[in-house]
DNA sequence: TAGATTGTTAATCGATTAACAATC
DNA sequence: TAGATTGTTAATCGATTAACAATC
C-alpha cells in the first residue's frame, strides 16, 4: 500500500460511500464492475473513481475492471474496519442513547464499553446492557480500560472539558455531536456531526429553491 | 442582496459556523470584529472570510470591520432562519426520538408537527407532546397540513419509499439520517447526515495517526 | 486627515476531468 | 489476438489566498 498520510480529506470522505455501494453489489451477487458502471451507480465520474482508488494501490485490472469482493475488503482495510474499536459515550440524553443503540445494532466493530453522565437519574441505568456510570468516574475508567474513541453527546458548554479528559485518558479519536468546535492535541482524530449546522444549510437550500421558482 | 443561486456549497457550509461564532461574540457583548480577528477565532483566513461574506453583499465597513449584531442577523436571514419550518419525522426509533427532542429544545424555528411509525407499540405515544401517528396516515396528513421538511429516521430499505411520499406530499426539503443515498425530484433540498460514513472516516484518521507514529 | 480595514481583482493552489498509453 | 478498461499524465476547472486600491 502507498503512503496514505497526505491523501486529501475529499478522497477519504468518499471511501465509505464507495464501500456502501460495493456492499449492495455484493448482496446482488455481482462479481465485477468497471469504473464506468460504478460511475453510473454512484454519481462520481469514472475518472475520479480511478484516481481515488489509485491513491491506495492498483486494485483493478485492465480489460476487466474491479473485483467487487476484493475492492470492498480493500476499502474496509484502508478505513481500518478490519479492526475493533472500544468507545465510551459521554452524555446519556436522547442523542447519547440513540448513538449507543445505533452502534450496538449496526456497527459490529465499534463497541461501547461504558456511558457517562452527571445526572443522578441516569446513573446506574443500563442501555443495551451498557451501564451508565457517574461522570466522576471517567478518568479512573480510562486509566483501567483501553478506550479508542470518545463520543461527545453533552451540551456545548461541557464539551471541551470532556474532550480534554478523554484525550488525557488516551483516546485516539473523538466523535463530536456537541454544537461547538473542539481543540484537541496533535495526533488525535476528530470527526464532527454538527446537526445544527446541517439543518441550517438545509434551510438555505429550501429558500434558494423557493426564490428561483419565483424568477 | 446579490444573486445567491450559484454560490458554491463550500461557502454555504461555512455560514452556520460563522453564525455560531458571531452568536458567542454577541453573548460576550462584543460590538465589532475585523476579518483578521475573526480569522484568529474561527480558523478561516481573513481573505476567505471577506470573500465568503461578499458573495451576499458588503456587510462590512472599511476601517471598522463588521458589526457583530448585524452580521449575525444577515447570515441568519441568508440561511432563512428568520422563517419558521414545519417538519415531520418518519421513523420513531431512538434516533427519531432524539431528533424530535433536540429540535424541540434547541431549534425554535423548526417545529415538529407529527411523527410517524409502522410499529404499533409506538403509534399513539407522545414525544414532547407530539403524537406518533400510523405511517399509513402520512399521505393524508401531508394533504391536510403544510409540511416544509421531512426527516427520515427509518432504516435504509424504507427510506426511498418514504422520501417519495414526502416529496409527493409537498415537502421542500429532506433531512436524511438513513444510511443510503436518496433520489429526489429537482428543486427539493436534501441534507444527509450519514453517521456510518462519519464513523468510518474517523476510523481512517485514527489508523493514519497510528501509522505515522510508528515511522 | 491618517490609519485601518474592507471589497475586489489577480495569482496560486488543489481537486476534478480528460486523454491515452499500458496491459490484462 | 482484439477489445476492454485500467493506471497515470496532462489539461481544466474551481476554490483559496494574496495583494492592493477604495473608502470609511
Amino acid at each position: 500500500m502507498k503512503d496514505n498520510s497526505k491523501i486529501s480529506s475529499a478522497v477519504i470522505k468518499r471511501l465509505p460511500r464507495y464501500r456502501r455501494y460495493l456492499s449492495d453489489l455484493q448482496k446482488k451477487n455481482v462479481d465485477r464492475i468497471s469504473s464506468n458502471e460504478l460511475s453510473n451507480l454512484i454519481g462520481y465520474t469514472a475518472s475520479q473513481i480511478r484516481q481515488d482508488l489509485n491513491n491506495f494501490g492498483g486494485f483493478g485490472q485492465q480489460g476487466y475492471g474491479y473485483n467487487i469482493q476484493s475492492l470492498y475488503n480493500e476499502i474496509g482495510s484502508i478505513l481500518g474496519l478490519d479492526q475493533d474499536y472500544k468507545m465510551v459515550i459521554v452524555g446519556t440524553g436522547n442523542l447519547g442513547q440513540a448513538i449507543a443503540n445505533y452502534t450496538h445494532y449496526y456497527k459490529s466493530g465499534f463497541m461501547v464499553s461504558a456511558m457517562f453522565d452527571v445526572n443522578p437519574k441516569l446513573i446506574g441505568l443500563r442501555i443495551n446492557d451498557i451501564e451508565v456510570l457517574d461522570y466522576e468516574r471517567l478518568e479512573s475508567f480510562l486509566k483501567d480500560n483501553t478506550v479508542d474513541i470518545g463520543i461527545i453527546c453533552t451540551n456545548k458548554d461541557s464539551a471541551q472539558e470532556v474532550v480534554d479528559k478523554l484525550c488525557a485518558g488516551g483516546v485516539k479519536g473523538v466523535w463530536n455531536f456537541a454544537p461547538t468546535d473542539l481543540i484537541l492535541p496533535e495526533g488525535i482524530a476528530l470527526e464532527n456531526v454538527h446537526l445544527s449546522d446541517s439543518l441550517h444549510s438545509l434551510a438555505y437550500y429550501i429558500n434558494r429553491n423557493k426564490n428561483n421558482e419565483k424568477e
